[in-house]
RNA sequence: GGCGCUGUAGCUCAGUUGGUUAGAGCGCCUGCCUGUCACGCAGGAGGUCGUGGGUUCGAGCCCCAUCAGCGUCGCCA
């Protein structure tokens, strides 16, 4: 903040030093806390800046004083008087301005406040929905100021870089065509096209492809996405994207970019080195060996396949899962031979609420084997050829779950999160970025047939334009970027070319009518020379929780929505008077509102 | 949509086996206090115990329903 903005004696509460003493200055801002000793007044001014104290002296100005003694938290005040240091041994080292205060001359009580309904000063924990609901009081508290200092520094060093690159900011259309697949969209009835929609975009997706077709070729935008789908805790119907897309791309192209763009941003918004070049695993080996498209690489506790330990054992489950041709996935969870019985049973029935059948488990104690095993099953050979397998040691225990291979993967994965959030393993200050590579073109939907890994218009890999008989077998040109077991963002290599494109469109089961009313235009465009194009798509809130290690996204965005997509400031949702309506030709089928005042 | 946890003063919470007038800390109000910074000291106000119903001589506590907040799963190219 500029001195000049607010007026000659102006100084922000954190900038005051031993320096200006007896400097004639005004701070402005809201009173943090005050402490009135009677002879002696001191006020604890706070801006976005930090805070100043202040103190009266009724001795030598007893209006001051009186002033200052009706202050109350949250009163917004403009306070002057000469800076002077603070007597030794008074210092507080707390506030970057701790070694100086200002003696009161004047105060000037710009605008009181009610008692704030929680406290706004200090970190008090309140809960969430009263914070939602008075957020502009939430987000006067200090660690929600720095979220969103943080945020911008972030999308400033993205949009630097990405500028520097030769990148465009093009902005591109919220109101634009329903697309009946995806996620829901939400809809917005046309008052001059009665009876009519539009969509909010789910993603800029299109409008980036034709704007490769339109030969600007790098564009980027920090563009609003929005999705209908059902709540979940970490999930907003609005959340923002970082959105980009290149011309004549590689893989390798796009990677470099990204890289140095997510190195920039930790740079300037955290001064951190995120040490790029990423690690890169094929999504087949982050499957096999973290049980998860998104692994966390902040730790080992990589995953065992221990079928062949089993072989010929005596344990019926084991027997007859492998029988069944069936994979048994190990973790081992380094020092768990400590864990109790009921420690292992709770991890039991943690797996049993994701769907695993049991969990097996080994501890080598220093007294020898525990297990849920029966004693029988528990063969030298099965142990030594297990140890062999998973290099466990004394101390370690070994859990293990039997399942179709993918889904055993899947439930070790899940465990192994879990055994590494039990250990502190998951260090929040520490930032594991890898790419996942190598995806499938396609996968099985829920009702049997295929459908995109990602969506229909990501190019085969090189290799497979002939697109041969198995669909299953085909990669994609696409690409994850991943922070520590987090997906921040995913990309790929467009199809450019409007045959290969209809091919893709014929091989997912979309009827050609379909096809050509809902992406007509895009075949039409990439008829039109389209160049070879890709790019990716970042989760800016994701980033940024991750960045300041918050519990959730809500907590970097400056108005989010509640659990329930509410906003519990302005009560959205709402609805609305029928006059409106009637001029968008709608009609609600629900019974009438109630009456205002009974609603809260 | 399913499941779980929570709902008591402005805030954060305690509240025994169902039993007299429902408590604490902070905040708020009043007074005192010249070096505090979570100032201190003394006094005071403040409660439809989320809401509705039920059981009971008696319900903050037990039962049913409902609302809200949070978490979690389904869902989310």
């Amino acid at each position: 903040m500029k001195n000049s903005a607010v007026g000659p004696l102006h100084r922000d509460c954190g900038s005051l030093h031993p320096q200006d003493e007896g400097t004639e200055v005004e701070i402005r801002g809201w009173v943090n806390s005050t402490r009135d000793h009677g002879g002696l007044i001191f006020v604890d001014v706070r801006d976005s800046s930090g805070i100043a104290q202040a103190v009266a002296d009724p001795r030598t100005a007893p209006e001051a004083a009186a002033a200052a003694s009706s202050l109350r938290s949250e009163d917004v005040v403009a306070l002057r008087g000469a800076v002077r240091r603070r007597p030794t041994g008074t210092e507080n080292p707390k506030l970057t301005s701790g070694d100086t205060e200002v003696a009161l001359d004047s105060v000037s009580i710009l605008n009181r406040s009610l008692t704030p309904p929680f406290p706004v000063h200090g970190e008090a924990d309140v809960e969430e929905g009263l914070r939602l609901k008075y957020r502009y009081l939430d987000l006067r508290r200090p660690h929600m100021q720095r979220n969103l200092a943080l945020r911008h520094r972030a999308i400033k060093a993205v949009r630097d870089y990405l500028d520097e690159q030769g990148f465009l900011e093009i902005e591109t259309p919220m109101l634009i065509k329903q697309t009946p697949e995806g996620a829901r969209d939400f809809l917005v009835p046309s008052r001059l096209h009665g009876g009519q929609f539009y969509a909010l975009p789910q993603s800029p997706q299109l409008f980036k492809q034709l704007l490769m077709v339109a030969g600007f070729g790098r564009y980027f935008q920090i563009a609003r996405c929005f999705r209908d789908e059902d709540a979940r805790s970490d999930r907003q119907p609005e959340f923002t994207q970082i959105d980009l897309e290149m011309a004549f791309p590689t893989i390798e192209g796009v990677i470099a970019v990204v890289e140095g763009m997510l190195a920039h941003m930790f740079r300037q918004a955290l001064a951190v080195d995120v040490g790029a070049p990423f690690r890169r695993l094929s999504h087949a080996d982050a499957m096999a060996r973290y049980g998860s498209d998104k692994p966390d690489l902040r730790f080992g506790m990589e995953l065992i396949e221990v079928t062949p330990a089993f072989e010929g054992t005596q344990f019926k489950v084991f027997a007859a899962a492998v029988q069944a041709g069936e994979s048994i996935v190990g973790v081992v969870d380094e020092g768990g031979a400590a864990r109790s019985r009921r420690d292992f049973d709770a991890l039991a029935r943690v797996a049993a609420e994701w769907g695993a059948k049991g969990l097996a488990w080994i501890a080598f104690t220093p007294d020898g084997l525990k297990s849920s095993l029966p004693k029988a099953a528990l063969e030298t050979q099965t142990i030594d050829r297990l140890g062999a397998l998973t290099h466990a040691k004394q101390g370690d225990a070994v859990l293990m779950v039997a399942a179709e291979r993918t889904e055993a993967r899947t439930l070790a994965g899940k465990m192994r999160l879990h055994l590494a959030a039990q250990n502190n393993l998951r260090d929040a200050r520490r930032f594991e970025f890898c790419w996942v590579l190598d995806f499938p073109l396609f996968e099985i939907n829920p009702e049997g047939g295929i459908g995109p890994m990602h969506h229909p218009f990501t190019a085969p890999a090189v290799g497979s334009e002939s697109l041969p008989g198995d669909p299953l077998s085909l990669r994609a040109q696409h690409y994850d970027v991943v922070l520590n077991g987090s997906e921040l963002g995913s990309g790929s290599i467009r199809i450019h070319d409007a045959a290969l494109q209809r091919r893709i469109f014929a091989m997912l089961g979309y009827p050609e009518d379909e096809v050509a009313e809902r992406f007509g235009f895009l075949l039409e465009a990439l008829a039109f020379g389209a160049p070879p194009h890709g790019g990716m798509a970042l989760g800016v809130d994701r980033i940024v929780q991750i960045m300041v290690g918050a519990e959730s996204i809500r907590e970097v965005i400056a108005f989010p929505k509640n659990q329930r997509f509410q906003d519990l400031m302005m009560q959205a949702p709402a609805r609305v008077p029928k006059a409106l309506l009637d001029e968008l030709r709608l009609r609600v089928d629900l019974p009438p509102a109630p009456p205002v005042s009974q609603r809260s």
